[in-house]
Parts: structure tokens; C-alpha cells; sequence
DNA sequence: GATGAATGTAAAGTGTTCTTGACATTATCC
DNA sequence: GGATAATGTCAAGAACACTTTACATTCATC
């Protein structure tokens, strides 16, 4: 599952410990799902939606069309 | 996390075993997650809502408010 | 009352998500 | 060169998502 959450953070000017400290996540799974090495949970997904002002699918994209 | 599956598979006359079948999933799975027993996978998160044709956050609340 | 379809739930097993702690690299600043 | 900040990655373990198998209940129909 792709995902553009290394773009929107930097956008922002937030490393990745400051952003896993907003969604209460270590700074190691921000790098993770940043990287793609897993997807996040579904409650995770929506704290990191949330945290952008964007939809889950404008965030993720899970590569099967139609996305938003 | 809250979902309104059963009513959107219920809508379409589906059984739940049918439903798993259509998303490759088994048939405990898509009652558990009707149950609120546990969150899905953001992968079966995607399959769900596209094949309802909705966003993820019409789907499923995580109960933070600004769903959408 | 027997049959079949749909549902609820439990147990055991597998793979995934997330944690903490640790170590390495790179870049900047003094 | 030494200190600090940001990042990449690994390992071990806890917690969660999902599977198969199995058994029970409910309801409709015959």
C-alpha cells in the first residue's frame, strides 16, 4: 500500500518523532509505514488522515483504481 | 472503532458468507468486524468501502469527530 | 419434527502491527 | 574534531488481524 505521508509531513516541517508524538505512535513506525515496510491499523490510518485534513484514500492508495 | 457494514450488506441482501466471498475474506471475519469484535486490516479496510462505493471514513468512525 | 440457510462464537495457529532499546549514518553547528 | 538532530534499520516481544474447524442457535419450509 502506497502512501504520501513522508510528503505531507516535511510539508510541514515535522520530523518523524514529532509527528509520532502527535499520533501517540513511536517515531520508528512512522518510518516504517513512511517506507512501506507495513501498512498501518485502521485507527492509525484515521489519526493520520485526520492529522492531514485529508480522506484515508487521499493518504493510502492500495493500488486496485478508484481510489477516491 | 464503529462501522455500519451489517446495514450496507443487509441493504443489498447479502449474507455474510457471500460478502467474504466477494472480498476474499472469510466469513467470521466479516462478522467480527459487524460484531465490533476487532478493526480491519486497512487493505479489507479499502475492499469494504469500495465495494460499497463509499469513502473508509462513511464506513467506519473511529469516534474523534470530523469523520469526513 | 427434520432439513437447510444464516448467524454467533470459541480455540488454536499464522502472519502483521507496534513497542522499546540499540546502533549506524549523515548533516549541521560550534 | 566533538555535539546535536534527523533518519534508517535491526531484534525481541506484546497485541492484533485473519484463518480453519467446530459446535450452537434461530428461522423458514417441508
Amino acid at each position: 500500500m502506497k502512501n504520501c505521508i513522508r510528503a505531507l509531513r516535511t510539508a510541514r516541517g515535522l520530523s518523524q518523532e514529532a509527528l509520532g508524538e502527535q499520533l501517540n505512535v513511536s517515531r520508528q513506525t512512522i518510518n516504517a509505514i513512511e517506507a512501506g515496510r507495513y501498512d498501518p491499523s485502521l485507527p492509525l490510518a484515521f489519526k493520520l488522515a485526520r492529522f492531514f485534513a485529508l480522506h484515508i484514500e487521499d493518504v493510502f492508495d492500495d493500488g486496485e483504481g478508484a481510489a477516491s
